[in-house]
Order: C-alpha cells, then structure tokens, then sequence
RNA sequence: GGGGCCGUAGCUCAAUUGGUUAGAGUACCGGACUGUCGAUCCGGGGGUUGCGGGUUCAAGUCCCGUCGGCCUCGCCA
C-alpha cells in the first residue's frame, strides 16, 4: 500500500503517529517559509503542512504543487494549536507534518476545479468527467447508487430471489419504445435489438420455475430525452409467481423500506399509501402526484355551466371541465404579467388555451372576469375551494385530457414556487386501477396502457366486451416526489383472457405469434400465475439524494441529444467494419 | 418534429441606444511573505465574442442560417 490511512480519518486521537498519505492536491496556501496543501481522496480531506526550517528540498517540491496533483506524503500527524484548528473539516484539528513529498503524478492545469464553486456549464463538466466525477456531489450519488444496490441484492437474497441475468442482444419487438439496433455480421440484413427491458424473459423464466426472480438490469431506449430519461438506464426488475397483487406490492413496500434506509438512513413507515388511478387524476390531474403537498384540483362545473363567462360556459356545454386550485394566500405574490404570460404560457404548453384566475379580496372575486359571476356564483366557488382572503384562485377550462394536464403542471410550479414542502423529504404512494386500455382517438383503435400481457381485475372481466374503456388493469405504479419510480403488473396466464385482450387491442393470431410467438409459446407450456415490476434504478438514487436531474448520479452519462462528450459516441466507423456487416451508410 | 433559454479570456461573469484599445474575479506565470484554511499583497501573459453570412460609416450587441448544451411538448407499450 502507497498509504497507511485516507485523507478523512485522521483525528486529534491520531497524534504522534506516523502516517503516509496519498491523494489530489485540493487547495495549495503557500506563504514561502510554511506551505499547506490540503490533501483530498473521496473520504476526506486533510492539511499537510510544510516547514522551510525542516528539509529545503521538500520545500523546493512543496512550492511548485498545483491544483490537482497526486501527491504521496509522509508525516507526523500533529494535533494544532486550538486556535489554528479548522472546524470545518472533520480532520480540522490535526495536521500531518510532512516529512517526505513524492509528487506521483503532476496534473495538467485542469480546466475546472471540483470544489463545487463556480460550476462550469454542463458541457465542459461532461467533456472531463473524470475531473467533474471529484466533485463531492458526484461522489457522494456514486455512493448512494452502490449502497442502494447492495440493499437491493441483501433484500431479495433473504427472501429467496435468485439473480439472473438475460440477454443484452435480443429479438426486435417493434412496439413500445423505439429499439437500439446492432447488425448481425453472420445474418446480413439481420439485426439485435438491445432490451427496453427484460420483460419477455422474466416472463419466461416464471414458466421455468424461477418463482422468485429479479436483476438490476440495464434497459435502453431509442427515445427523446428528458432531465430524468436517458438512453440507457437501469432498473430494478423484479418477477413473482403464485402471487397476486398485494404480494407483490407487499414485497416492493419493504423494498423500498431498505433501499431508504441504506441510502439515507430513514425508515419509511409502511405500508405505503394506495390511491386509485381515478382518484388521483380528479385530485391532482396526474397519475404521478408530488403527494408532499396538498393543494388539489377543485371541480366547479355546476357554477361555470351557470355563469356568463362565456369560456366557461361553453367548455361545459362541450362535455369539457372547468377546474381550478387554490394558491392560498398567493393573491398579491404573482403581478398580472406573471400570471398573464408565465403562467399562461405554463399552462398553454399542455394544449390549455388560457388561464383564468381570481384574487379573493372582502370575500368576493377579484378579477378582471369577475363581472361575469353573480354573488351568489363567486360565494359558491370561493366555498369550493375553501378560499379565504389574500388566496389565488386558479382555473382551467377544457377537456378533461387537457385541464388535468395542465393543472397538474401548474400545481406542481406552485408547490415548488411557493415552497409547501421541504424539497429533502421523500413522499410514496402506489398508484392502483389504472384502465386496461385507452382510446387512441387518432388510430380510432384501443391501446394498452401498460402492456398487452397485463392482467385484468376479474370482476371486470365481462366489460372487455361491453364497455373496454371501464376496465381496471392489475398493474401498479409506485410514485415517489411526482416521479413515476416503478412501473408492473400481474400478468395474464389464462389464454382465454389472453384472447379477449388481444381480440380488443386489435392483435390477430397471426400478429401476435409473429411478434411475441416465444413467449406465447412458452406460456402454453404451463404458466404459473406471476406478476413483477421494474424500479427505476438511477430514479431513486436521483430522488434520494435530492438532486433534479438523472445524469448527476449516472457516472458517465448522455447528453439530451445521446451523445456521450466524454468519448465521441457515437461515431462513424471503419469502412471494413461496415464491409463487415454489410452496411452502407447512404446520405 | 415543435416551443423556450443559453454560448464573450482556461473557468464564472460584465460590457449603456449599435460607438474609444472588449473589462472584473478566479485560474495560470513571475515576485514578496513562517500559521494559512476562499491565504494576502505586487506585477505579467492570456480573446476567431461557438461557427458562417447579412444590414450598417461602425456589430459581442440587430437580422438570417448553422453547430453545441440545457429545459420542455409530442414521444417514452
């Protein structure tokens, strides 16, 4: 070993030992006759100091360190003088008295320092990530990322779940998410597609006998990229048998019970609250609610149907919805231009076409609409929505698609906005009862919702050919601060079911044996009853380490336009590698 | 595919209505300094204002295009 401690650990308790050191040159105070360096490694950091009277040819070394150098350091651990102490560094009361100096490695001047002050833009920092991955936010979401997943595998090994790994080059199911494709160099003209997710093989390996399975697999999709999406991503994959549904939710609540625990330390009390789909789209007009404030959407149908307001009037004449919230005591905290442009324009981004909204002031509304409500009209909604003086009234008149969108987003900015919750706290629910299907109103045809092998409340059974829209899948999400954090269902292992499902998506015999024939096929070799879920992995680091964005606890991570700065990928290759395969790139 | 924001020294930013030689902090280089911890003080070097075109007597600033980054709608069974 090149060191005999790391750079966090020494304490007062430590002094008069000898010590060696090594670590990146943090900070460097040279006053000529007495240098310090503060020596840092991912554990800590501590001061070296270095004394003109003790050896000149270390001083010589001592002078020319710069930021970033690794450096191995021998030396006295001194405790300081209690003035000179430095209470904002774990080892702050000690420092090591350097004896001998070996520069290991000199550093180049580094474009940015990892101090976390003055930031860079995202660019540069992922172009040198190697330097932006010292940052000790980084290394901190790398630690939690291993913690999370040492919890993960713990938790499913006591309870019997073997960890089994499937294929990365698999079969292309043209449905879902777009795939990332790899050419065949043996089948010219054929190709691989990575896995969305190993969904068809956890299936399988259910037919098999695996009762109890899960993997912390990395899934890829060809799809636009978001702040909390990229190209490829991990999740926790999870598959049961002989289950039903409450099992499985049962399973992932101590799950997640674990997984906080490991990575903050907190324990979450169990079991986690269950709304039903429909309830929390009339509640908050989403099926990922930020549950860690209030503030839910109010239906004022009956006033808006009643008033002059001709907007309102007609968007219920129309089968539309007229549905707003409640900014409490919001009223003078946004001027008419915010509310007119920025929350306008929020609000236009999900199709709404405006936005109206009130003051309550003396008990009345306040607006620039107000005339078109009666007394009685402006008590009832200020009664609705339990408004009070110095609140914001806020309201969207349109579809039930659009107004539950677009009030969801609005909620969302004035949580955030209004700061009615603390951004460090963790808030999950499952969400239950999703519909089965949906109509795709474009393709005129009905959709799956989740997937076609998801399973059917029983009781509903009957609807799948009266009424397909009122059908409750069995499938689950698990929402964590607003994310959709896991996603499953109970699968369908009753081909008669199988059938009806198909027969409603639209999906021929022939279709479905052409697109998922292995797996039908496997499933008519005796199927258990099964249901599973997949985590989304880099998710909930994101969201337990409090941070707003999925490449910061992604070690090397993609750009929104999938390229990857550090590397270069992707790239053009080699014309014999596309000889190879017989590819051609046209223009 | 659509909408929005951004790009000036290695880095973070400034630059009046379009008007002198594009500035500051930090980093870097040199000097001073034996108790600092964002060390301090003195001095110095450092610019294709992302790139290309246009308007103008004059463009970092206005216009068009393009490249790149971020946010977002669509998309993501």
């Amino acid at each position: 070993m090149l060191r005999t401690h790391n750079c966090g650990e020494l304490r007062k308790t430590d002094a008069g030992q000898t010590v060696t050191l090594c670590g990146w040159v943090d900070k460097y105070r040279d006053h000529k006759g007495i240098v310090f360096i503060d020596l840092r490694d991912r554990y800590g950091r501590t001061q070296i100091k270095f004394n003109l009277a003790d050896d000149s040819d270390i001083q010589k070394t001592a002078w020319q360190l710069r930021y970033e150098d690794v450096i191995q350091v021998s030396g006295e651990v001194t405790a300081r003088p209690d003035d000179m102490a430095n209470p904002k560094l774990p080892t702050g009361e000690i420092e090591v008295h350097a004896a001998a100096l070996d520069v290991l490695s000199k550093s180049k001047t580094p474009p940015f320092e990892p101090d976390g002050q003055n930031l860079p833009n995202e660019e540069l920092r992922l172009k040198h990530r190697f330097i932006d991955l010292r940052r000790q936010e980084l290394q901190q979401a790398m630690q939690v990322r291993h913690r999370l997943t040492k919890a993960v595998r713990d938790y499913f090994d006591e309870l019997g779940f073997l960890d089994i790994e499937t294929p990365i080059l698999g079969r292309s199911t043209p449905e879902g998410a777009r795939d990332y494709l790899v050419p065949s160099r043996v089948h010219h003209g054929e190709f691989y597609a990575l896995p969305q997710s190993p969904q068809l093989y956890k299936q399988l390996l259910m037919v098999a006998g695996f009762d109890r399975y899960f993997q912390i697999a990395r899934c890829f999709r060809d799809e636009d990229l978001r702040a909390d999406r990229q190209p490829e991503f991990t999740q926790i994959d999870v598959e049961m048998s002989f289950i039903e549904r409450d099992d499985l939710i049962e399973t992932i609540d101590g799950l997640v019970a674990a997984m906080a625990e490991s990575a903050r330390g907190e324990s979450i009390s169990l079991p986690l609250p269950r709304y039903t789909y429909h309830d929390v789209m009339e509640r908050f007009g989403s099926d990922k609610p930020d549950m860690r404030f209030g503030m839910e959407l109010v239906d004022i149908a009956e006033v808006a149907g009643d008033c002059d307001f001709g907007v309102f009037k007609n968007t219920i004449a129309a089968g539309g919805r007229v549905r707003g919230l409640n900014a409490k005591g919001a009223a003078d905290k946004y001027s008419r231009r915010i509310l007119d442009n920025d929350f306008k324009n929020l609000v236009g981004e999900y199709g709404a076409k405006g936005l109206a909204y009130f003051k309550v002031t003396d008990g009345k509304l306040d607006s620039s609409i107000a005339k078109f409500f009666g007394e009685e009209q402006q008590r009832s909604i200020i009664q609705k929505l339990g408004g009070e003086n110095g609140d914001l009234l806020l309201f969207v008149a349109d579809s039930d698609k659009v107004s539950s969108a677009a009030l969801a987003a609005l909620r969302n900015h004035l949580g955030r906005d209004l700061e009615l919750y603390d951004p460090s706290e963790i808030q999950c629910c499952w969400i239950i009862d999703f519909p089965l299907v949906t109509w795709n109103e474009e393709e005129q045809r009905w959709d799956a919702e989740h997937h076609p092998f998801c399973s059917v409340v029983p009781e509903d059974v009957p609807l799948l050919e009266t009424d397909p829209g009122k059908v409750r899948a069995l499938s689950y999400d698990l929402v964590c601060n607003g994310y959709e954090a896991a996603s499953g269902s109970i699968r369908i292992h009753d081909a008669a079911v199988q059938q009806k499902v198909f027969d409603l998506l639209n999906i021929s015999a022939e279709e479905a044996e052409r697109r998922f024939g292995f797996l039908l096929e496997g499933l008519r070799y005796g199927a258990p009853p099964h249901g599973g879920i997949a985590l989304g992995l880099d998710r909930w680091v994101m969201l337990f380490c409090g941070y707003d964005n999925i490449r910061d606890v992604i070690a090397f991570p993609k750009t929104q336009r999938a390229s990857d700065l550090l590397t270069g990928a992707p790239s053009t290759v080699d014309d014999r590698q596309l000889r190879d395969l017989q590819i051609r790139v046209v223009e």
